[in-house]
DNA sequence: TATATTAATCGTAAAATTACGATAAGAAAT
DNA sequence: ATTTCTTATCGTAATTTTACGATTAATATA
């Protein structure tokens, strides 16, 4: 982020920018929809869905692991993914609070 | 994004992450909220709502123009923005697909 | 016990992001 | 014609991000 200023912002735009900036790159989109696709939650099986070294993949993990949208279990050698439904019904709200906002068009608020 | 390998993933993918990393910092969410908020289309009144230069304003103004999520026009010595209607369709669009494929949880698909 | 498997971490490099002040470029007003 | 206002761009610095290979740590398996 680089001399951030964020902490001058509102706790819920901060928040909002914190779930989409974790998701704002197509391999955790790739992941996020691995996860929900898949009966079990998956572990080092994304590294071979994913066109990336494993060691990127696993930054990947934590970038949204850091952001509450996933959570890993230790299972055996290996780590069991998984979303995390609270956070992404938290990303659910803040979506559509935001999307509504920008969509409630009333009559006198036109497009440029 | 640094040597990136974005390329490697499908379109849906990387346009979905594009429209959200646009939005992934806290000044960005602030401006399109007031976009959105402002009966008029607002230019550098933002300048004055948002704790920071007027160069970094115009610089995350260019970052959410580059992905289509605002238009800017200019009228006389300065510069109107608002949203993009059609780009945050998409937004919308694209947020609810994946938001229904996360939480579309099936009998079989548990929590970890 | 030795060896494989799995995933996190470390070290590194290249590039992008965030932020600012200073400057430039445009239009408007004096 | 000069000055003022507004916004974009330039240059710069600090930090973060993305990506990789190599290594480590932990658990299984032979």
């Amino acid at each position: 982020m680089a001399v951030t200023k964020e902490n001058l912002f509102k706790d819920k735009q901060k928040q909002t920018a914190r779930l989409l900036k974790a998701l704002g790159h197509p391999a955790r989109v790739a992941i996020v929809e691995l996860l929900a696709e898949r009966q079990s939650c998956v572990c080092g099986d994304i590294t071979k869905e994913l066109p990336l070294a494993q060691s990127t993949i696993s930054q990947h993990l934590k970038a949204l692991k850091n952001a509450g949208i996933i959570k890993g279990e230790v299972d055996g050698p290996r780590v069991c993914y998984c979303l995390n439904k609270e956070t992404v019904g938290e990303l659910d709200e803040r979506i559509c609070e935001l999307l509504d906002l920008l969509q409630n068009t009333t009559p006198e608020n036109k497009s440029c």
